[in-house]
Parts: C-alpha cells; sequence; structure tokens
DNA sequence: TACTAGCTTAGATATAGTCTAATTTATTCA
DNA sequence: TGAATAAATTAGACTATATCTAAGCTAGTA
C-alpha cells in the first residue's frame, strides 16, 4: 500500500496529509467495495488514528472536491466511495444497492447541441439490475 | 394533460387508480423539472385532493417500482422523479444539483464477461458539470 | 349487506449528513 | 526561536430526508 503515493496525491491538490485524512485514503485503497462514510468511519477508528465522524465527512467532502475520491448516490440509500484508479463504470443493484465496479469501456458524449452552453465535466455509465448474489436468489 | 392516459397506466401496473396516486402522475407530467418528493406533496395538496406525506412517499415508491415513474439520486440532495416518457439522459449540475433532461443517443453495453452473471435491467448515462446557470455565474 | 385487500393518515421514528464553537495542530515569519 | 496565524479536528447538537406504525378509510366482491 503506497504511502507515498498518497501524501503526494494530497499534496499535489492542496491539502495537508493529516493522520485522519491519510487514513481515509489508505482505507479506500485497500478496500474497493464502495464503503459508506458510516463504514469508512469504522474501519478507520478501528486502528489509529482515531478519527472524529465530523472529520471523517469532511474529508470525504474535501477528497472528492480535489477529485481523489469518487461518491457514488444510491437511491435511499447512503452513499458510496472509493477511490480513484483506473477508470471504471459502476453496476448498482437494484435489490441490495450495492455497487460493483465494471470494467472501463468508451462512453460516447452528448452532441455540442444537446449540451448547449452546459459545461461538461463527466458523462458516466451506471449499470443496473441484479447483482451476482441477488441475481442467483429465489424469489421476490 | 392526458387523464385516461394515466389512468390506463395506473391500471396496467396493477395500482388502483386513486385520488392522490393520480395526483402524483398528474403533476410529474406537468412538471418535467424532476422535482424532489418535497416539492410534489406541496404541489399535489396546493389542489384537491390532500395527500399526506407518507402517502406521497408511498405512491411515488409504488410508481417506480411500477416503472412508470423514474428517480434519480443526487449527491447530497434529496431525490429527484420524472415521469417516463420519452427516453432521455440527465445532466446533473455540479454546483446547484438541478437535474436536467439530455436528448436520447445510444449506450453502448458491457461486454458478457464484463457483466458475469449479473442480470442487467438498466444502461443509464449520467452527464455531470455545470448546468446553464451555474456555467454562466462568475467565480466559485 | 358483510368481507377483504388495498390505500391513506398523523405522527413517531430512523438514517444520513451538516453545523457550531471550542480546541488542537501545523505553518509562517519576525 | 516564539508569537501570530491558518488549517484541521472534535463532540455533540441539529437538520433534512425518508420510513414505519397502527388505526381508520375506501373500493371491489360476494
Ligand atoms: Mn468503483
Ligand atoms: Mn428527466
Ligand atoms: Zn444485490
Ligand atoms: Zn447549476
Amino acid at each position: 500500500m503506497d504511502t507515498e503515493a498518497i501524501k503526494q496525491s494530497l499534496d499535489g491538490s492542496g491539502l495537508r496529509c493529516t493522520p485522519q485524512r491519510f487514513a481515509v485514503m489508505a482505507f479506500l485503497m485497500e478496500h474497493n467495495q464502495h464503503p459508506t462514510a458510516a463504514e469508512i468511519f469504522e474501519g478507520v477508528n478501528r486502528l489509529d488514528p482515531r478519527s472524529s465522524r465530523a472529520t471523517t465527512y469532511n474529508n470525504l467532502r474535501d477528497l472528492v472536491q480535489a477529485g481523489l475520491v469518487r461518491e457514488v448516490a444510491v437511491e435511499g440509500r447512503a452513499a458510496r466511495f472509493d477511490a480513484k484508479g483506473m477508470p471504471h463504470h459502476h453496476f448498482i443493484c437494484d435489490r441490495c444497492g450495492n455497487v460493483e465496479d465494471i470494467a472501463w469501456y468508451d462512453v460516447p458524449k452528448p452532441s455540442v447541441s444537446a449540451l448547449g452552453p452546459r459545461k461538461l465535466r463527466e458523462c458516466e455509465i451506471i449499470l443496473r439490475g441484479l447483482c451476482r448474489q441477488c441475481a442467483s436468489k429465489k424469489v421476490s
């Protein structure tokens, strides 16, 4: 797990590398299962350093703003997070809400006329349906 | 505004056409600005019939499940809804969270190998950036 | 009519996330 | 270095969003 790389990327984004902020990044890089803020908070506090709930949320907000972390909103559930590594798409399960990575493939952009005066920053594909586990379960 | 069509589509989905449920559908068909549940609740209660908050949420849930309404989760904000009419994509503003329609264009599906045993239901494109209004405003 | 399933309701409750004000930690620079 | 300043952290109160509960109310059926 690349301590130096994390420091670099925080530094490069103008964010101080505090123990709490570092811990959030490190946790996300070790757990690519799209944890919620509550899970990150719990995971980080299982070891040192301690981090408050407010700090965990603050740092997630800062990391998302800096473009180092991605936030995935899931209808009716807590947001999920992942460290932006290799580009990939997301599959969101209709039933359990889990978010899974799908290998990247190219996304067609809208025409200039469809976009109008809007400033496009990114263009993502969201796949929906039943995840591995839920697809294999019987009934409703 | 097509009263009969709403009744038909509710009926066809096995949902009784109650005044409250009808009002939610009618409101969504008249307001394609992706209102939140709170806005729908308020809008519906501005006229007859009265509908409680619980009923508004219940009906939105039922309509989404029936595939008549789409729910759009927006990070850090209330979910937004629209009646599923013509297929289209969504542009979500980074700054103000507004959701705008973008003319439909075809979305490439993932390869079977990337998808694995998952059951794919739909495949949508989400565009992000600054909406018309926010793009034209200066500074942070 | 009586029965039933589906629907609605007010208000309590749960969950997710933000804010405040005080404190701690790091950085700047005299 | 030490003083001043800026940035980050904290506990816990607070807000926003959404769901649940339990009782009552239709509409459809017999
Ligand atoms: Mn991911
Ligand atoms: Mn729409
Ligand atoms: Zn699932
Ligand atoms: Zn905007």
